[in-house]
DNA sequence: TATTTTTCTTAAACTAGTTTATTTTTTTTG
DNA sequence: CAAAAAAAATAAACTAGTTTAAGAAAAATA
């Protein structure tokens, strides 16, 4: 049997309060629980009803493909956390890939609103990763990559340890050869 | 008397049928209107409790300042487009100015989020909102200025014929020397 | 633990975009 | 409509970031 535990701990958190006996069933009949291998597809662009993720463990990003081939993380999501296409029910334009071997509770979009907004307002979560979203484009935008780069060191210095290099160089937007220029730049500072 | 009626007609149309009288009432209630000359500033940076605009007639731009004094336009918007700050409550980053003489309904968050979901559910406007801007932060991680230059006057003509063309580098993330050097180029290719 | 595969580094030549400054054109205002 | 102010163009020297390619280091696998 598997283990919902990292779950309901997460919504007992959001409800502030234990949970009943039939929000504990609810939940386990909503979402389904599966281990991944490392670079398991879980999304594809292209697929209509996407579902949403909670990280029970591992690490996964979220990327899209350019035109040219060339891809681009828009995010990753570790142990407790949420991730997947806010923007249903149009077909999605990202891919959803495990970085780590991760352990992942799945939910359709559906029973995601439905759940969600049981415990807090569903527009309250999109409005907030709506604003990560702005504030990652301004600093893209306006800081150099070396910059953000810091950044992410200071406000997320687990990623740095966990992800591999070229992960984190398409995250900030720039190639993987011009990443480790920065930190040959850095590392001659001293 | 204020004219209400582009108002009005917005809201039947999310309706889709016509409005009872409680409803006009509300909406009238709910909404302030101004006429702004241009460059007047609607909201600056720092302060709590934004509000939302809609805007009946004129041109408005929301835009951040970033840490080196430069300007970044995040969103524009015209005739019968919605414009704010998604990210209350909490202190908003963003400056919202009028780009030509504008006549501009004003509401509060709360009486926005009321009436919204009254008529259409709030989250999905965010969500629109959302998907919006994560083209754009795509398009400008993996494109050049120039594919977004031609890319927002296939969009957006009219933007390009009523925005002075700083406000459009700033759009496009770029200065408005290199814009001016990218149009040079145009039209020489011919 | 030797071998293969993946990731990272370095280098060199390049391109996209910036900065500062000057001039020209367009728009606004008295 | 003349004068002033704002916006756009141009130029030149610069910097951030890319591309391609080759080698070194690290990690995964037999």
């Amino acid at each position: 049997m598997e283990d919902y535990s990292v779950l309901m701990s997460y919504f007992e958190h959001m409800k502030k309060a234990p949970l009943s006996e039939e929000e504990e069933a609810d939940i386990r009949s909503f979402f389904s629980v599966k281990e991944y291998k490392k670079k398991t597809l879980l999304m594809k662009a292209g697929e209509a009803n996407t579902k949403h993720y909670y990280v029970a463990k591992g690490l996964l990003r979220l990327y899209i493909i350019d035109q040219s081939g060339k891809e681009f993380n828009i995010l990753f999501a570790s142990e407790r956390q949420w991730i997947g296409d806010l923007g249903t029910p149009a077909e999605t334009p990202y891919f959803l890939e495990t970085v780590e071997d991760s352990t992942v509770f799945t939910i359709s979009e559906n029973n995601f609103s439905l759940l969600y907004n049981h415990y807090i307002n569903l527009s309250r979560y999109i409005r907030k990763s709506y604003v990560f979203l702005q504030k990652r484009f301004v600093a893209i935008l306006s800081k150099t990559a070396e910059e953000n780069y810091e950044e992410l060191e200071r406000d997320h210095p687990e990623l740095i340890q966990r992800l591999p290099q070229y992960h984190i160089s398409s995250y900030l937007g720039v190639t993987p050869v011009f990443l480790s220029k920065i930190l040959a730049r850095r590392i001659k500072k001293d």
